[in-house]
RNA sequence: GCCCAGGUAGCUCAGUCGGUAGAGCAAGGGACUGAAAAUCCCUGUGUCGGCGGUUCAAUUCCGUCCCUGGGCA
């Protein structure tokens, strides 16, 4: 189940699973994050009690987790659930680590944090010099990735670096692994104006629902400012409300805004996702239950 | 009431020594090979506060009125 964010599509996982006897896997970038509830739409205590749910608090906020750690975690959930005969329900709208479960992602060792943090120290200053290394060394990459565009300049160079390929001769692998089951993709589309309306209501909750106090924890635990958890949207906001640098009113602004880019790229995402089922809110319910009782009827069958 | 400083894109502002204007943000579109809620690319947008005057030509100069902020009374 994919779709933008505040879309309405957790409810929908949590209601299919209800009823298909199914279990939930997050596919959310920022939900593995332990200490990251308000900010994250992450489900309740209530709702984990009636559903078991996977992909989620399985990191430390100080810690760098990636798409291809969650991708190979996720199959062994996925896994793992279908060998107790229960439903695996993939559920998030982070785009790239779907991708990186349904389509693979060239093998490649737990990347070197010394060598990123070196290569960013190297490239920042200059990133016009970086990308001209990266095109004497692999010119497929460096025409794709504009100049500006430091972070997959500087990525580009880390593969180059760490595995001695170039990153445009690396094939993707691991798809095969969807081979073996039946994919049922779901995708929620809400009309534009009423995602706005929910996104807006949404980070209003959100924020009457602690998550100041959540940021001020994690800043008190001592979790970098800088660290990958807070670069998900609203935490680094909501930290200049806590500091007083900042108000409610303006945070909160900002923060609507921010979502509803975050919705227009997940958007732009998906449009080119193959063999979606689009629906709107309403129907997504019994439609979804209906495609899973077709798929069950042609297995039998 | 008087004296300043302003009134330009949805917002904050720059600018035009007179030839109808441009940045950032917002908005819209796009890319995506382990940071992805990240990162990056592309694209509009305007009665330049109103009305008069001077001028071939006024958003720009002059007059006047209105509005906002500050000061003096």
């Amino acid at each position: 189940m994919l779709g933008p964010t505040a879309s309405g599509k957790s409810e929908l996982a949590h209601e299919v699973a209800l009823e298909r006897n199914g279990e939930i896997v997050s596919a959310d970038a920022f939900a593995v994050y332990r200490g990251l509830d308000a900010g994250t739409a992450k489900p309740s205590r209530d709702r984990r009690r009636e559903v078991p749910y996977w992909g989620i608090d399985v990191a430390e906020p100080g810690e760098a987790y990636s798409a291809g750690r969650w991708a190979r975690d996720a199959r062994g959930w996925v896994d793992d659930i279908a060998r107790r005969g229960r439903l695996p329900i993939l559920c998030g709208g982070s785009g790239f680590y779907l991708s990186a479960l349904l389509e693979g992602l060239p093998p490649l060792d737990e990347m070197d944090p010394a060598l990123r943090t070196a290569l960013a120290a190297w490239g920042r200053p200059r990133p016009e010099a970086a990308h001209r290394f990266l095109e004497m060394n692999d010119p497929v990459s460096a025409s794709r990735i504009p100049p500006a565009n430091l972070r997959y300049t500087l990525r580009a160079l880390e593969i180059l670096l760490t595995t001695g390929v170039r990153p445009s001769d690396r094939p993707r692998t691991g798809g095969g692994w969807t081979a073996r089951w039946r994919l049922v993709k779901v995708g929620i589309r809400p009309p534009r104006e009423d995602l706005y309306a929910r996104i807006a209501h949404r980070v209003a909750w959100m924020l009457d629902a602690g998550w100041a106090s959540e940021v001020r924890r994690l800043l008190e635990d001592g979790v970098p400012i800088e660290s990958q958890a807070f670069s998900a949207i609203g935490y680094r906001e909501v930290a200049e409300w806590v500091c007083g640098r900042a108000d409610r009113r303006e945070t909160e602004d900002k923060i609507v805004a921010a979502t509803r880019q975050l919705a227009k790229r997940q958007r732009t995402w998906f449009a080119r996702e193959s063999g979606v089922e689009w629906l709107s809110p309403e129907r997504a319910l019994a439609a979804t239950l209906a495609r899973l009782d077709e798929d069950e009827t042609e297995r039998s069958g």
